[in-house]
RNA sequence: GGACGAUUAGCUCAGUUGGUUAGAGCGUCUCGUUGACGUCGAGAAGGUCAGUGGUUCAAAUCCACUAUCGUCCACCA
């Protein structure tokens, strides 16, 4: 290709968009276009909810998908990253709800009813779809578009359906009646899961049911002891034991007589509180497991999905919030000197995670999914499929193990399987998948179950009830658990239930990442699903990143309005900028921390790349691509290319690892420093007068741009089309490394010692502010590196030294008034007669003896312990010989030249 | 109450199986316009690796305890 002319400085946003489109057009997006390839590399995307727009943590994910998906199609690899959105039920409907009261519907469930509330959701959905849609596309994410999937479509509807019904089936899922979580505000039902604790101040009553009851209470919440019926001690408490069995009769002033009962319980601490505990059975989850042991004791219910107390409570309780109740039956206890003490105390409340509301625990009938009971032919809970698939491996099979990323949250999740109760997934909410279940005749669900002793679990809508043959039929008004469909993701995006070539080619997936966050709702679900529906797990590895935290370490949120618009960044500082600062100075499971500083830092690297290619485009005769590594010349071209390979071996060794950051660096460092701040200026030195080796520059550009893809999509892509018209940067092969060479460290060594001399020099002259300008005269007396130096001796002079005469010997005498140093086990002298500062001189020349010194003793005393040198490997001891040895001779020569000054 | 993580330069973080005189970026200081880049270049200052004890020839790295910060889970009668 002819000359080019790139601008100043790399103009990211005339760009970008351009270059997706043509990426997209060229089909690679889509693995079935990649012909050579044939392993599958298969990413499902954690599909965004269609809550609102997305923010930085999808940037950030989006950033790490992508580097593994462009790395892996380079690699040759069928790479698929499949994107998707989720419809996110609660969090969706709860966030419409909240704009429409906005705008002055107060309750629009009661106002609009179902379908047009529906409609609203969807409408607002639809606009969150699209703009998220075009923000991963700004993010450079390349995900096949062919195969873009919605949590609520009808491929995944249908998914959840079969799902469901096979669950049903194999009696997994059942209707039970329950103690569960409900939140007033958002008239629904959250799985334990869903809950957030908050801690709270709160007053620990001590009080007796009546004046002849003889086991005094504490309770946080006096207005549910209305509905108590029963106390629970341990069955060994020698002060209590004798009323066990007995069923007392009190009057706490509401409607109705008590009738509490004494029941014994393991689980009763008896040196806690007063060693026995009101049960509440329909407002606590515990003690409703006590009364399912001892069914005979009776549940009342005193507080009504309104949050208000009901009937059962009695009139004078009936309608008042529980707050008032609680005060009202406060004063009767102290009235009646019931009332024993209170006590301040600290305890966390559940909150609805969507709806923000204390939770108030409820018995009532709901979903179920069992996840202790054995499968049939199978014989494992779901819990045993759950715990399995990371442990053994599905099926004891160890190449299906699941590998998390990193190892830690293994244990966390396993404790967490050890602690999951059957989870609760029927929501009262409207947006979401209808349960598939419908009732018989008339509309009252409970009234048509009972009747027919079942309800119709169909895929599809049945026609007629296989009981009693009406078609008067009625879906089930709950929705699922958004949880449950996103549990289907990895093998419902492929498009089963159908056996799709799909399904067969890119199932399992390989890897998945996704935040801490989540594991529990999704990681544990989708590992569920997939065992138990397909006998396979869902992806191989799972990556767990952390938190993008501000740089106070504050969480971002709108609420304290820290959380800047990937958008804006990008329009700012270019797309490539702004993933590169995100996977700057990450580690698998950790926090991050992300501010303006990191991106401007990302971009000046990406105007540096830029400006790397604009030196070498003008520079060379022709702009080409080299294929082989070229012939070498130099000693900095050897080293060079044996460097480059080194940072191609470790980038692959790092990202295989999903090291993205480690990887990064390393090739930030080559970039900047060994490439363009030493091989271009050596280059611009040589070049003069050796004939400059063009293609070792256009084949190492050419290996950066390769190499640095995956992080930077679009600079990369816009430089390498100046090399290639016809092929994109994207579907490149990765550059593997060669094997390495026998001498590969001698030629590193003798750059090495070239760059110290190089150094020594520039640091003489600017800590003795010696002009830029002024010429000096050099000596170096090289000893046995000799020959390496004298060869160098042309760089050396004009590499920013501005060296006027350079003298190379073995040896010498000590020249007079002379700056001296010692680098890379030569004597270096500068001859500056009279305008040297002698004792700023001096004085540095001390303080490095000094530390010399310190060196020298502490390898001497590691040398002479016998321990030592007799327990550690051969090569560490030898390595401190060599050590020991070039040290001493570097204080002899520091301790020479510092008398030579004298 | 249980578990997990963090603690390394002023700031943000690396430090891969124990063997470096502990690194990088940003910031700071001093220079600088040399054929790409001032979104640049050269040089420098700055750390007893939270503390204590232990294992080891050798510890930022392994173990124990302590402190501070953070997270999760459980409990909350």
């Amino acid at each position: 290709m002819s000359k080019v002319e790139l601008s100043k400085t790399y103009e990211a946003n005339k760009v970008e968009d351009n270059i997706y489109k043509i990426w997209e057009e060229s089909g690679f997006f889509a693995p079935d276009n990649l012909k050579k390839a044939k392993t599958p590399f298969t990413i499902a995307m954690p599909p965004p909810n269609v809550t609102g727009i997305l923010h930085l943590g999808h940037a950030f994910e989006n950033a790490l998908m992508d580097i593994a998906i462009r790395y892996q199609r380079m690699k040759g690899k069928k790479a698929l990253l499949i994107p998707g959105t989720d419809h996110a039920a609660v969090a969706t409907q709860a966030k419409v709800e909240d704009e429409l009261k906005k705008q002055g519907i107060q309750n629009p469930r009661q106002e609009l009813g179902r379908e047009k509330l529906l409609e609203k959701i969807r409408e607002y959905a639809e606009n969150s779809k699209a703009i998220i849609l075009s923000q991963i596309k700004k993010m450079g994410t390349s995900c096949d578009w062919s195969r873009l999937a919605y949590t609520f479509d009808e491929t995944r509807s249908q998914a959840v359906n079969v799902m469901f019904k096979k669950m049903f089936d194999d009696g997994l899922i059942y209707r039970g009646y329950r103690v569960i979580n409900w939140s007033v505000k958002g008239q629904s039902t959250a799985s334990d899961d869903e809950l957030v604790y908050i801690e709270q101040p709160t007053k620990v009553y001590t009080f007796k049911y009546s004046s002849d009851f003889p086991i005094p209470l504490a309770t946080t919440r006096p207005e549910t002891k209305l509905g108590d019926t029963a106390v629970a001690v341990h069955p060994d408490d020698e002060r209590y034991k004798k009323y066990i069995g007995q069923k007392f009769i009190v009057d706490v002033g509401a409607k109705n007589l008590l009738a509490i009962t004494v029941i014994a319980d393991k689980n009763v601490d008896p040196n806690y509180g007063t060693g026995a505990v009101g049960v509440t059975p329909a407002h606590s989850p515990i003690d409703f497991e006590m009364y399912q042991n001892n069914k005979n004791i009776g549940l009342i219910q005193v507080i009504g999905t309104d949050g208000k107390m009901t009937e059962a409570a009695g009139p004078a309780y009936q309608g008042l919030t529980a707050l008032e109740a609680r005060e009202k039956f406060v004063d009767w206890l102290k009235k009646n000197n019931l009332y024993l003490k209170e006590e301040e105390i600290v305890h966390s409340v559940g909150t609805s995670d969507r709806f923000g509301d204390v939770v108030e625990a409820l018995p009532m009938e709901q979903w179920f999914i069992d996840v202790n009971k054995p499968i049939k032919p199978r014989n494992k809970s779901l819990k045993d499929l759950m715990r399995e698939a990371v442990t053994v491996g599905h099926n004891g099979d160890k190449n299906k193990k699941i590998i998390i990323i990193p190892e830690r949250f293994q244990k966390i999740y396993l404790h967490w399987i050890d602690n999951l109760r059957d989870w609760n997934i029927s929501r009262q909410i409207w947006w979401g998948h209808q349960i598939p279940v419908w009732y018989c005749r008339g509309k009252d669900r409970d009234k048509c179950f009972k009747e027919c002793h079942q309800p119709i679990v169909s895929e599809e809508k049945p026609k007629k009830c296989p009981v009693c043959g009406s078609r008067d039929l009625v879906q089930d008004e709950d929705t699922l658990d958004t949880w449950f469909s996103s549990g289907t993701w990895t093998f419902s995006i492929l498009g089963w239930p159908k056996k799709t070539k799909d399904l067969k080619n890119y199932h399992p997936t390989a890897w998945m990442q996704m935040g801490y966050e989540i594991l529990f709702f999704w990681l544990a679900r989708m590992i569920l699903m997939s065992t138990y529906a397909l006998d396979e797990i869902p992806f191989r590895e799972v990556y767990i990143h952390g938190i993008l935290r501000d740089k106070n370490g504050r969480k971002f949120s709108k609420s304290t309005g820290n959380g800047p618009d990937p958008l804006e960044i990008i329009k700012q500082y270019g797309a490539d900028a702004l993933r590169l600062s995100l996977i700057k100075g990450i580690t698998a499971g950790n926090d991050a921390r992300f501010y303006e500083e990191k991106v401007e830092a990302a971009r000046n690297f990406v105007n540096k790349l830029w400006n790397i290619s604009r030196f070498i485009f003008n520079s060379v005769s022709e702009i080409k691509i080299i294929d082989k590594a070229p012939k070498v010349k130099t000693l900095a071209d050897k080293w060079l290319l044996t460097k480059l390979e080194n940072i191609k071996s470790a980038v692959e060794t790092s990202l295989d690892n999903y090291e993205f950051s480690y990887a990064s660096e390393l090739l930030y460092n080559f970039t900047w420093s060994d490439f363009a701040d030493w091989y271009i200026e050596v280059y611009k030195v040589e070049s003069k007068k050796l004939k400059g080796n063009e293609e070792i520059l256009l084949y190492t550009l050419q290996n950066l741009l390769k190499l640095w893809h995956p992080f930077c999509p679009f600079v990369t892509e816009e430089i390498w089309h100046h090399f290639s018209a016809n092929e994109l940067l994207m579907v490149a092969k990765w550059p593997s490394a060669k094997k390495k060479e026998a001498n590969n460290n001698k030629i590193l060594a003798d750059f090495e010692l070239v760059k110290n001399l190089i150094t020594a020099i520039r640091n003489l002259r600017s800590e003795n502010k010696i002009e830029p300008k002024k010429k000096i005269k050099v000596i170096i007396y090289a000893s046995d590196k000799i020959k390496i130096v004298k060869s160098q001796a042309e760089l050396i002079k004009n590499f920013w030294t501005n060296i006027e005469t350079l003298e190379i010997k073995k040896s010498g005498q000590k020249p007079a008034n002379c700056l001296s140093a010692v680098a890379g086990g030569c004597e270096l002298y500068l001859d500056l007669t009279g305008i040297i500062d002698l004792e700023a001189e001096k004085s540095r020349l001390i303080k490095e003896i000094e530390g010399a010194e310190k060196y020298l003793k502490s390898l001497e005393g590691k040398l002479a312990n016998q321990e030592f040198v007799s327990q550690a490997p051969q090569a560490v001891v030898e390595k401190e010989k060599e050590k020991l040895v070039s040290q001493k001779v570097k204080l002899d020569k520091l301790k020479n030249q510092l008398n030579n000054l004298k």
